[in-house]
DNA sequence: CTGAAAGCGCTTACAG
DNA sequence: CTGAAAGCGCTTACAG
C-alpha cells in the first residue's frame, strides 16, 4: 500500500497563478536578486507564494548553486558528555546563518570517520567541523585534498597550518596547578589522556613543564588510550602499584577522574582527605557528585559557535584557512580539591 | 580571494572514461538496476568509478527522485541529558539503512518547531520522529496535512490513531510504587511534569490511581510547567509549604527529582532517612551523585532505534501509520530510597 | 543489455 | 525590469 503523495508546489506553480515566468518568481524570492525586480512584482509574487503555501526546494537549490547550506560535524560519540553543548554552539549558529548541520558519530574508529566523510560529500556539505582529530589526521588530510573547507574543534592537529578552534591548555593547566600548589601539594601525578591528541599531549606536557619550573617531581604520569572512566581506573591502578607517595593528581579530563574516584572509593583513600583530584572539560553534573569534582571548565558551547563563524568564512573566501582561535579556560573549584595531607 | 575548487567527478566523467552512455553508468552503479547490466560492464563501470574516486552526488539523486535519505528529529533541547542517547540509537539504526539524520532543538517553542519542520520540507526529509509532541500537536496536523510521514517518540498525542514509540507508563509507575510500599511507604507525594505532555500526564494519573487502588491518599500532589531542576525547586516548596505528612516522593522525571533534593538539602530534609524519593528517565551518572538517585530506567537507544524502523515501515509503505511500540521501563534501585521513617 | 531523451526544481547568463 | 533558455547530476520510461 503506497501512500499519496500530495504534489509540493513549486516555482512553476506560483509563476503561473499570477502570469509570469517562474525565473522572475525565482528572483523575487531571492533576496539577492530581489533588487533586480520592481517593487509591485515583488510583492505580488510574495502574495502568490504564501496562498499557496510555497516553500523552497533546497535540494534542487543546492544542486544548482553547489552549495548545500549544510555543514557536517565529526564527533567520536554524541553520548559522551562534553558533546551535546558543543554540538548545540554548533546548530544553534549554524541555523542563525540558515545552515542546516548533520552530525556522524565516529567511535574513534578511522574506517567510520572515513566513511563519514564521503557520505556527507555525497551529500555536498559546504563545509566540515571536526571534534574527532588525532595529532596525525587523515581526515584533515582528506579535506584538504579534496579541497573541502573544514575546521577543527576542541582537538587540533601537529604542525598547524590549519583552522581550528582550541582551548588554551598551558593556562587551563597552570591555573588547576597554581590551585593545587597554593593548597601545599608538592607531589602532584597525572592521569594523561590519550596521546595521539593534541589535548591528552598538551595537557600532559603542560603539567610536565609546570611541575619541573617549579621543582616538583614530574615523572607521576601515567597515560591512557581512550578518554573513559574505564581508562581512569586502569590508569590509577597502575598509578598506585608504582607505590610512589601523591597527594594530588590532575587528569586529562572528567571522565579520567571519574575512573580514579571510583577506584579510590574502591580502596578506601578518601577524596580530598588523602588526595585531592581535578578534571578537565567541566561535563554536565560534576557538582552534584560525591565529592564535587574541581576541574578545569571549557567553554563548549561558545568553541561549537566561534567553529561555525569561522566555517563560514573560510567557505565564503573571507580567511584563509590558517586560523587558530584560542579560548581561555576557567577553573571551577569546588569540593575535590583540599590542603595537602601531611 | 575565493578557493579554488575542484570541480567533482560525475556520472559522465565515468561513463566517457570507459565509452558508454551515462545512463548505464548510473544502472550499473545502482543496486536495483544493477542486473539489468551484464557483468562484465558492471565490473568495467565499477573499476572506472573507482579509478576516477567518484561517489554519487546525493543530492541530484534526491533532487530526480524525490526522496532524500534524510530524516529530521525533533527535540527540545541535545542538551537535556535524556535526548542523547535517543540521538545516537536514532543516528546509528538510520545510518545501519543508508538514512542521514537532521536534528532540530525547538526549546518547547511551537514557533521554532513549526519553523523547524518547515526547513525539513525544504530539504525534503523523508520522514520525520518527534519527541517534542504536546497532548494536543500542531506540529503532528501538520504533519499530516502535508502528508510526511512521521512518528512520535517517548511522548504521544490524546488520541491515538498516530505511529508512536512509547514506554509503559502504568508498568513504570506500578513498579516505583510497588518498590516504595515494600518499604512501607504509605503516604507519597508526586511532582507532576508538565500536564500538556502525555509522560507528565500519564504517569500523574497511573500514581493517583495506584494510590487510590491501594487505600492511599492521592491529593499530594504538585504540578510542574516544565521538566527542569528549576521546576522541582519550585514545586517542592509548595508542596512543602502545604505542611502535609509524606515519606515518599515520585516525580516526573529525573530533573525535577533533582530539584527536590536541592530543596531539601537547603531546609535539612535528609534523603533517604527523612524522605525517600525516585526520579524517572535514568539519566546519566545518577549513581554518582549524592545520594544516588533510584529511578525509572527507559530504554532510551532502543526507544530511538525502534523510532527509525518503524518510520521508514512507514515510508516504505509496509505500515498504516497507527501502530504504538509500548516498551518496558526497569526500575533501578539505588540509595534515595529507604525503609518508612517513622 | 545499452542508448538517447526527458525531466526533477531550481538559478543565472544573456537578451531585450 | 522581465522572459526564454540552458544546465546542475542524476534516474528512468521508452526504444531498439
Amino acid at each position: 500500500m503506497k501512500r499519496k503523495i500530495k504534489r509540493k508546489v513549486t516555482i512553476r506553480d506560483v509563476a503561473n497563478l499570477i502570469n509570469v515566468h517562474h525565473s522572475t518568481v525565482s528572483r523575487a524570492l531571492s533576496s539577492d536578486k530581489r533588487d533586480q525586480i520592481s517593487f509591485a512584482m515583488v510583492e505580488k509574487v510574495e502574495n502568490a507564494a504564501k496562498k499557496l503555501g510555497y516553500y523552497p526546494n533546497i535540494v534542487a537549490s543546492s544542486l544548482k548553486q553547489n552549495r548545500s547550506l549544510t555543514i557536517g560535524v565529526l564527533i567520536p560519540d554524541l553520548m559522551n558528555p562534553v558533546f551535546p553543548p558543543i554540538i548545540r554552539g554548533i546548530q544553534d549558529t549554524a541555523e542563525a546563518f540558515g545552515y542546516t548541520v548533520i552530525t556522524a558519530n565516529t567511535d574513534d574508529d578511522e574506517v567510520k570517520e572515513h566513511d563519514a566523510l564521503k557520505m556527507m560529500q555525497g551529500r555536498s556539505i559546504d563545509g566540515v567541523i571536526i571534534a574527532t582529530a588525532r595529532r596525525e589526521d587523515p581526515i584533515a588530510d582528506e579535506c584538504i585534498e579534496n579541497d573541502i573547507p573544514f575546521i577543527l574543534v576542541n582537538r587540533t592537529v601537529d604542525g598547524g597550518g590549519v583552522n581550528a578552534v582550541v582551548v588554551d591548555e598551558d593556562c587551563g593547566i597552570r591555573t588547576v596547578l597554581d590551585h593545587l600548589t597554593s593548597l601545599n601539594h608538592t607531589r602532584i601525578a597525572h592521569i594523561a589522556g590519550p596521546q595521539h591528541t593534541s589535548t591528552g599531549y598538551h595537557r600532559a606536557r603542560a603539567v610536565s613543564d609546570y611541575l619541573r619550573t617549579h621543582g616538583m617531581r614530574s615523572n607521576l604520569v601515567e597515560t591512557t588510550e581512550r578518554f573513559t572512566i574505564e581508562e581512569g581506573e586502569r590508569a590509577f591502578r597502575k598509578l598506585l602499584a608504582r607505590n610512589i607517595d601523591f597527594t594530588a593528581i590532575v587528569t586529562g579530563n572528567d571522565l579520567l577522574a571519574l575512573g580514579c574516584m571510583d577506584v579510590m572509593e574502591e580502596v578506601g583513600l578518601l577524596v580530598p582527605g588523602n588526595i585531592s583530584i581535578c578534571g578537565y572539560d567541566d561535563i554536565l553534573f560534576l557538582e552534584r557528585m560525591n565529592p564535587a569534582l574541581t576541574t578545569v571548565s571549557l567553554p563548549k558551547y561558545e568553541m561549537g559557535s566561534y567553529a561555525v563563524r569561522a566555517l563560514l568564512d573560510i567557505i565564503g573566501g573571507e580567511s584563509d584557512g590558517s586560523g587558530v582561535i584560542r579560548l581561555q579556560p576557567r577553573l571551577v573549584i569546588r569540593n575535590s580539591t583540599a590542603t595537602a595531607s601531611r
